[in-house]
DNA sequence: TCATCGCAGATTGTTAACAATCATGGAAAT
DNA sequence: ATTTCCATGATTGTTAACAATCTGCGATGA
């Protein structure tokens, strides 16, 4: 039984990380998933293969690796023989990320009420206002994809990875709903959404504090329209290659 | 501005799948995921590409693309240079794994309770009580396994995928967290807890029932030994090609 | 005896070539 | 004008060979 029977390895866990990094591949998807964040991928964009792996100067074989990642996490859509596209979440889906959303930050959100240290409660604050300011501006996807930040930011509080992972993926499936779904007027009674959360986090609330990230997603989901007009073409080399 | 600009395509969403499936490469995962959550794959074994390559007659390109899911699922540890073996889940990721599933099954609990059908309950009722002869009759690994396949099968009834995907995901983890700090005794007083579930779900109250299936994990959870003995050796080749 | 070094052998990482499939555009037919 | 069909180019899927790295073992020396 000299070559089936497997040794098991001492963890060497903490140093090395559990996937590989620092390399091509998660530049790649940072990349993408940045461009989803801030609106510019809109769903249904063909990722060509050749294209990515020029504009990082590297061979089809990364990209590939890439795609797949981002497919597990569902921003991609790969289709065999065609190719990968960005996802195009449906209704049903679309319903699914927002109560499952609301499920996991009603948690985090009661945790970090109490658990939260003084400093970071102005990072938060400072975070809420910066995208009220970004949105009044005029500056739209700049404050979506803040906001989005700021929900990332208040959840890693929690100091749960599982949690943290899994709303982050969310957290970016929001992103392409809204790009297909999302109307102007979704986001009017945010910020005062948003102040009321930080008040309640701020006075130690917690159930309420719960309550109010919960009240933030549905004001959210319910400014959605299920009819969203046709979108328009995309340079995607522009996106891809320009230097946030 | 010929290369650059992609167009979007309709979204052929419903006819394929977002991932290809029905290949070698799920194969590859469903036995590994399978063997993980009967406590066959101690963590810390090795997967040597070629010896799985060879199981499923394929090349190590397949086996290679199987291990990027089952990475990013957190059941392989990928290292650089030096391979694929089953994650050791820490003491940190074990509490969060408990906390987020404790997070999630609520909700889809409390969901289930108000949506359920009479005939969905008996299916339950079913896998609680087998699970119970299972383990009663020394059976244990499937008494687990099998319970496990209740919580899933309780989860899908709440019908959000993003929220079935999580929890599949992190029930498989809690089979890694089992088999390196679970104790007999942890199972001793589930069967009342199980059973004390399914009543009060079927008796419709919705929010006992989601601090019931809450008080299941803690259970769980508190009878973890940290200080574990070591493990021994497997037979790898034996265990992935065993039919199940 | 023990530790260190270095050399195969084994395993994984990467590449480029080839095969398979699909998409595009034009010709022919209705 | 519209549709159908096919050829051709473009894109993706797969393979096998090669390069890089690690592991284990034995030689060497203290």
């Amino acid at each position: 039984m000299g070559k089936t029977a497997e040794k098991i390895v001492e963890p060497k866990r903490s140093l090395r990380p559990r996937i590989k990094s620092d390399d091509v591949e998660s530049a790649i998807c940072e990349r993408i998933r940045a461009a989803v964040s801030a609106g510019d991928l809109p769903p249904g964009t063909k990722l060509p293969e050749e294209t990515i792996a020029e504009s990082f100067a590297t061979k089809r074989f990364f990209v590939r690796a890439a795609f797949q990642r981002l497919a597990f996490e569902n921003l991609v859509d790969l289709q065999k023989n065609r190719g990968a596209f960005v996802a195009w979440p449906g209704v049903k889906e679309a319903r699914d990320v927002f109560e499952a959303r609301r499920a996991i930050e009603r948690v985090t959100t009661e945790i970090v009420t109490r658990t939260i240290l003084t400093y970071q409660i102005g990072v938060l604050w400072r975070q809420v206002r910066d995208q009220e300011l970004n949105w009044n501006r005029g500056n739209r996807k700049l404050a979506i994809s803040g906001i989005s930040g700021f929900h990332l930011s208040l959840a890693a509080l929690a100091h749960n990875e599982a949690l943290t992972a899994a709303l982050e993926q969310l957290i970016l499936r929001t992103s392409l709903i809204l790009g297909v779904y999302g109307t102007p007027r979704a986001f009017a009674t945010m910020p005062e959404q948003y102040r009321l959360l930080m008040e309640l986090i701020e006075s130690g609330q917690s159930l309420l504090a719960a309550r109010q990230i919960e009240r933030c997603l549905f004001v959210l989901e319910a400014e959605l329209d299920f009819y969203p007009p046709p979108r328009r073409d995309v340079d995607l080399k522009r996106i891809i290659e320009t230097v946030g």
